[in-house]
RNA sequence: GGGAGUUUAGCUCAGCUGGUUCAGAGCAUCUGCCUUACAAGCAGAGGGUCGGCGGUUCGAACCCGUCAACUCCCACCA
């Protein structure tokens, strides 16, 4: 069959990724070898894939693969969250713009309704999109946080930490979001720099008897239109200023409240006018002054941000409305002294993010989290949970966890899971997976309740509440706590996540895997960067920067997309996005097409095998160690995450060394066989570059493999083990390092000459060493189109001279590339191992170190040291053997 | 305000152990080539006081101090 001229991603990657379905190679079933376990960051449910999750998909798939082919039992599982906020502003959205339905017209149920049908309708569209991308998912493992088992795992959950005190109601200030109308937790709180006023408005002081004093005080506010809600102003007891209005009260304008003038060292004498007005309602600084000096709580608000009856003026006007009237009926009334330019922060809704966030006091429901973090805390401190890159995030971590809050878990909202609390007519109430179960712990104090009397409390729990379970409830760890899939698959291995969500997610799943597995729910985290483009700006719809994923995958290819993103992705770092570089990975993808293309060639004209000339081949030794040298480069890279150190090694193994020059050796005079031994010594380390590079670019290397030689039914290079690499040949990659030079310098000298590739060229190679360079002949009649090759033994031991000839115009250049040569550079390598070896063992040596250094800091230099020495002794054999 | 990280070629980044492999890679740029696998390619070339200053050392991109710029996280002065 022809091969195409360039290499075809579309047909092939479809091709494939059924080939591999339909052979259930992405299946896992629990079974004797070890696991490798993954579950994806579930995206939200009616998303789509974006630059960020590419990067994490991508970089889960190349793990899962890599453990694949190295006998391990690889299970990636995949899902999504239901994700209640965002989901259910689009399903309102939805039905407002295509049906006219308002929320508030449809009942509970209804809503629900509307929601399981978009989600049936959109839910499936990241699948899709996954699977372009090449990954290696389990399709038969799909979870969705609100999946039959999921949701009862939640409740089941939620009702376990009440009756162990970690849940409690109460009344506190939470954030509130006013246009989902619903509270959020501190971590759903975004803040922004935005340009305000600062507006300093007099109150009147009087006595306590109410009488006027003529005195006034000015405070400064952002917020005129919560005056209303005022119920003392504060001032600094050490402000000279206001030291004689100790025991006066102030009067609120527009609803002229007589309020207390309280002191406090919380208030900065020297911001604005150093006083403060108290509004404990809508302030969670002054709610706290409040708690602390008792005042009252005047709640001016409603839950959709429109003024309530308490504030007693501008009733039911929106707030920002209200702050405008204020401002007028302020300055109408002489009271407003002057504005001023400000920059503040606010508070945004995460998932509403136009939407200015409320504190607001209300009941929610909250998790003591203090007790939980704690061993999550420990567990990444003493290294059970690893963290990459690690130095970065165990401090804030760490911070986090010992300064955690409670956390706020209901949620005004329909979509998600409902609270199991069941509450009497009384108020009384009762948390249970059932009503039935509610009603029969009632009835101990109220024998006369029954089921119809009983109310479910109306909230939903916070989508966290359901995904913090998720290494565990994916496999039905909670609610069937002894089937074979948890007890095989957890704990996981290792969680790819972006690292904006350690604290909603990452140590809260290791709390609830500690609690309910009594285990961490994995051993290593690997945190990617923030997706930017090339400006470093992030990625945003409204700047229009975010590159659509399937038509990059239409122009590219998925395996260029992939080596794109990941060529230029370190580690925790954030990743700048070039499409050059996803057009480099499409090249990279046809320089592999046109090697396949060259051996190919040679299929139909083999020399015949002579098996001891491949072996004695200079080629195949050197390249064979060079393959063997990255292999070992490569294991070892995986270790610590450095993917894309991996990716750029193999990319320069398979262009430089495997294309440039090992072909390029090989290769045949034009129309000459090639020797048939040497061929599937070709072949051979085509299929092993191949699996290196399978888990970074699966399609166009399961192409090239079944491509290379026809292979028996199941032997697909997705399934293919891993060899144990052979330790590499020293000398021989020595050797071809300096046979790599004598080539260069005769290419230099016909480019500095220009001597054209069709110009008969005689060369001289003098030496001593002739072994080596009998192969570099070959070659040089290639590249140069020599007439004749020939060399001579100098009488100089270690000196080569290179003459090339055109017509009657000479080049000599010297160069040093014998045994000498060979000897003096293994001998510097010797050195260089004896003086690190040197230092390890002094390290070693020094009693203070050891003892006080950490154990695995000491274990690493023993490393060093036995690695060194391994190494010393292969060189000085490598140089007995010269 | 508290904390963490980054700063090496035009861009993105390696550089593990202070020396030797130390000033590197890829991309981009420029020059020359349509050479029988590959112009989505090949062969070359240019480009850096390793952020500034100071210190330790026989020796510093690397260790210490300091200043500067940038990024992120936490807190949230009305």
């Amino acid at each position: 069959m022809e091969l195409s001229k360039n290499y075809l991603p579309a047909a092939t990657e479809e091709k494939w990724y059924q080939h591999w379905m339909d052979k259930g190679y992405f299946r896992s079933q629990p079974d004797g070898r070890p696991p490798f376990t993954v579950v994806i960051p579930p995206p939200n449910v009616t998303g789509v894939l974006h630059m960020g999750h590419t990067l994490n998909e991508t970089v889960q798939d190349i793990l899962v693969r890599r453990a694949r082919m190295s006998g391990f039992n690889a299970c990636w599982v995949p899902g999504s969250d239901h994700a209640s906020i965002a989901t259910e502003a689009k399903v309102v959205d939805m039905l407002k713009r295509e049906k006219g339905i308002e929320k508030s017209q449809l009942t509970r149920e209804a809503f629900l309704q509307h929601a399981f049908e978009w989600k049936e309708k959109y839910g499936g569209i990241i699948y899709q999109q996954i699977k372009k991308l090449g990954c290696s998912c389990d399709w038969d493992r799909v979870t969705f946080t609100m999946d039959d088992h999921y949701y009862e795992a939640v409740i089941k959950v939620f009702v376990d930490l009440f009756r162990k005190g970690l849940i409690y109601r109460g009344a506190r200030m939470i954030n509130w979001d006013p246009k989902a109308k619903t509270a959020l937790s501190d971590e759903e709180v975004d803040y922004k720099d935005v340009q305000g006023k600062l507006y300093y408005v007099n109150y009147a002081i009087v006595d306590s008897e109410n009488n006027a004093t003529g005195d006034y005080i000015t405070i400064a506010t952002q917020r005129p239109e919560t005056i209303m809600g005022d119920t003392a102003i504060c001032v600094n007891p050490n402000d000279e200023r206001y030291a004689h209005l100790k025991g006066r009260y102030a009067v609120v304008p527009l609803v002229n409240r007589k309020v207390p003038v309280i002191f406090d060292e919380y208030v900065d004498p020297a911001f604005g006018t150093g006083a403060l007005k108290v509004t404990p309602a809508h302030d969670i600084n002054d709610y706290n002054l409040g708690l602390k000096h008792n005042l009252e709580i005047v709640d001016t608000l409603n839950e959709d941000g429109t003024l309530s009856a308490a504030a007693g003026v501008f009733i039911g006007e929106d707030r920002f409305t209200a702050r405008k009237k204020t401002v007028a009926a302020l300055q109408e009334q002489g009271l407003l002294v002057k504005e001023q330019e400000y920059t503040t922060r606010l508070g945004y809704s995460q998932r509403n993010p136009d939407t200015v966030v409320e504190p607001r006091i209300s009941t929610q429901w909250f998790v003591k989290m203090a007790e939980l973090a704690k061993p999550a805390l420990d567990a990444v401190v003493n290294g059970d949970v690893r963290i990459h890159p690690g130095d970065r995030f165990l401090a804030t971590y760490k911070y986090w966890m010992e300064n955690v809050k409670d956390w706020c878990i209901s949620r005004q909202l329909w979509w998600g899971q409902r609270i199991p609390a069941f509450y009497a007519p009384d108020g009384s109430f009762e948390v249970a997976a059932t009503a039935e179960e509610a009603l029969e712990k009632l009835r101990i104090t109220n024998y006369e309740l029954r089921l119809e009397d009983l109310r479910q409390d109306e909230d939903v729990l916070d989508t966290w509440f359901s995904s913090w379970l998720w290494p565990i409830e994916v496999f039905n760890g909670i609610t069937k706590p002894g089937n074979p899939d948890i007890n095989y698959y957890y704990p996981t291995a290792v969680l790819v996540t972006g690292q904006d969500i350690i604290f909603f997610w990452v140590a809260r799943m290791i709390m609830a895997g500690l609690e309910y597995k009594h285990e961490k729910p994995f051993s290593d985290v690997y945190f990617t960067g923030m997706v930017r483009d090339k400006l470093g700006r992030k990625m945003s719809k409204s700047l229009g920067n975010s590159p659509d994923l399937l038509e990059l995958i239409h122009r590219f290819g998925a395996d260029a997309v992939r080596f794109g993103i990941m060529i230029s992705s370190p580690a925790g770092n954030d990743l700048l996005f070039d499409e050059a570089s996803c057009e480099q990975g499409r090249n990279f993808c046809n320089k592999i097409w046109n090697a396949l293309k060259l051996v190919k060639m040679w299929e139909e004209r083999q020399a015949a095998a002579d098996t001891a000339a491949a072996d004695s081949n200079f080629a195949v030794k050197w390249f064979e160690s060079r393959l063997n040298e990255v292999q070992m480069q490569v294991a070892e890279l995986f270790k610590d995450f450095r993917l894309s150190e991996a990716l750029k090694t193999i990319y320069s193994l398979v262009w430089d060394d495997f294309c440039s020059w090992y072909l390029e050796w090989v290769k045949p005079g034009f129309e000459q066989p090639v020797d048939a031994a040497v061929f599937r010594k070709t072949q051979h380390f085509f299929d092993q570059l191949m699996q290196l590079l399978h888990p970074f670019m699966p399609f166009v290397t399961e192409e090239i493999y079944q491509q290379l030689q026809t292979r028996s039914a199941g032997d697909d290079l997705m399934i293919k083990q891993f060899a144990t690499p052979a330790a590499p040949h020293h000398a021989t990659l020595v050797e071809g390092a300096l046979a790599k030079e004598v080539i260069t310098s005769i290419r230099d000298a016909r480019n500095k000459h220009q001597v054209k590739p069709k110009d008969p060229i005689t060369l001289h190679i003098d030496t001593q060493h002739e072994n080596a360079f009998k192969q570099i002949e070959s070659i040089l009649a290639k590249q140069v189109n020599a007439k004749a090759v020939a060399y001579t033994k100098t009488a100089v031991p270690g000196s080569i001279t290179l003459v090339v000839q055109k017509d009657k115009f000479y080049i000599e250049t010297e160069r040093t590339l014998d045994t000498g040569a060979q000897k003096a550079q293994l001998e510097a390598d010797l050195k260089y191992q004896q003086g690190f070896l040197e230092s390890v063992e002094k390290k070693l040596g020094n009693e203070r170190f050891v003892q006080n250094a950490k154990p695995e800091v000491v274990a690493a230099e023993r490393k060093k040291k036995a690695d060194a020495e391994a190494k010393i002794q292969a060189i000085t054999e490598s140089l007995k053997a010269l």
